[in-house]
DNA sequence: GGTGCCGGTTGATCTAAATCAAAGCAAGGC
DNA sequence: GCCTTGCTTTGATTTAGATCAACCGGCACC
């Protein structure tokens, strides 16, 4: 199978697969191409680590294409998830000057880069990436507030659930497949990586989705082709309130 | 013992306690004006609901004193806290209409509250609150996320550990005594509300409060005072690097 | 065509924490 | 004083998930 080159970079912001959801999304004309002298695109490989917790941080950036995780690890090994990047998801943090977490590349990647200083000079005097920003941040606090409910409260099968709903919902919003009812879409993520996110060993991962796959929760294809045949019985597995569970 | 009157509560902005750690702490004395024409301020009872989940929201405020806490419930009860708000901390979320989490006074509260349609607008013209409230907001996330880290993976005496560091070092930055060394302060919240902050059951928390208590990792007096003889050694067994919870 | 290696599965056993149950203790009301 | 109520502790038992261990299947590489 042919590896899909990830050297189609933009050069233009306004043909950027993330133009409207980044950091840019409020941005006018005039902004961008202030933007467009500060910034660069970047690529790394699956696997790579593109900043290590500690690390100084000469730039921010946003994740143009691919997948790549936010990590935390104790000082014997044990590792914690907190968090998911995906295109359009914002890296670094203005005013902070080292790395608090790895961030790690699961799939080929590509960022469009800011240089950290002009980039808070920027920040400064322009309120529509200020005012995005902490949308954005807002947003992620959210996120890491329910995912807080999944790791002190829900039992194993009940994570599994949750991540396969939170990964389904996610790909509907991003492929925007009009077709409702029948999700299908791949993992992008390893057993290990589900276990670290899920605050699980990968053996208890792993029983789990042959679980929910032998009582019909989901459909598999391979190890990691994801079919779920009715979205609101994923969720009542994952504990949600089915009716706050709408796509979109 | 006499109980703290609530009611002491200021009218001027000159004089808020909280004044150079909330929202407004980067405002100018023009904006502060501003506030104070949409600013009230509301006490709250201890074991008082301020606000449940699904509320429609008309106003966000910071807290001026006392705490409270914010928590997630599933409908078969079992409840998660994500957040623990203190003096100066932020309720409410501008841009949304409804609150996503229950918020609880655990002891008597007074909010500064602001109208929210005005302070939106307020905000949108006002760089100086979006700025604060970014940094606040950003803050919170690590909070979040480092809390993530403790859900997922330690272990209960880890867990509790974790916690007593955590109000220890925020007691240490709030009241500002410069004894290093020897920390006393109270625990602000009952064995169940431990517990739903750490993802444990109240027995759980009990037996390992006890057992920190037995190994000389902390003293106690009565239930809720503390004595933490020896800083780095409950950071020890909180599983964090020692040299990383430098206070302040 | 072997031979590693990586990601994944499956099974047996162990254990930390949950659950179930009872009782202690301080404060407040009558 | 006595009783209730809320919070906490302590004990016995159960269990979900971890741990330890073996093995499978595909794929790259010599």
């Amino acid at each position: 199978m042919l590896k899909e080159k990830a050297s189609i970079i933009p050069h233009e912001c306004g043909d950027c697969p993330i133009r409207h959801r980044a950091v840019c999304a409020r941005c006018e004309s005039d902004e961008l191409e202030q933007l467009d002298q500060i910034k660069y695109y970047r690529s790394y490989e699956s696997g790579q680590t593109l900043i290590w917790s500690g690390d100084t941080m000469d730039f921010v950036g946003s994740v143009v294409s691919g997948i790549a995780t936010l990590t935390q690890t104790m000082e014997d090994g044990r590792t914690q998830m907190v968090g998911l990047l995906l295109p359009s998801d914002f890296v670094g943090r203005p005013g902070r000057a080292s790395a608090a977490y790895d961030v790690v590349a699961v799939t080929d990647i590509v960022m469009c880069c800011f240089r950290k200083k002009p980039f808070e000079e920027m920040m400064a005097r322009t309120p529509h990436i200020a005012q995005r920003l902490l949308e954005m941040t807002l947003d992620e606090l959210d996120a890491a507030r329910e995912w807080m409910l999944v790791l002190g409260r829900k039992t194993a099968r009940e994570k599994i659930a949750s991540l396969i709903a939170i990964i389904a919902r996610r790909d509907a919003t991003l492929s925007k497949n009009g077709t409702r009812g029948l999700l299908v879409f791949d993992l992008p993520l390893t057993r290990e990586a589900m276990a670290d996110y899920l605050g699980l060993t990968l053996e208890t991962v792993s029983r789990q989705v042959s679980a929910l796959k032998k009582d019909g929760v989901i459909e598999l294809e391979g190890k990691r082709r994801v079919t779920v045949p009715d979205f609101n019985r994923l969720l009542e597995e994952a504990g949600d309130d089915s009716d706050g569970g709408m796509l979109i």
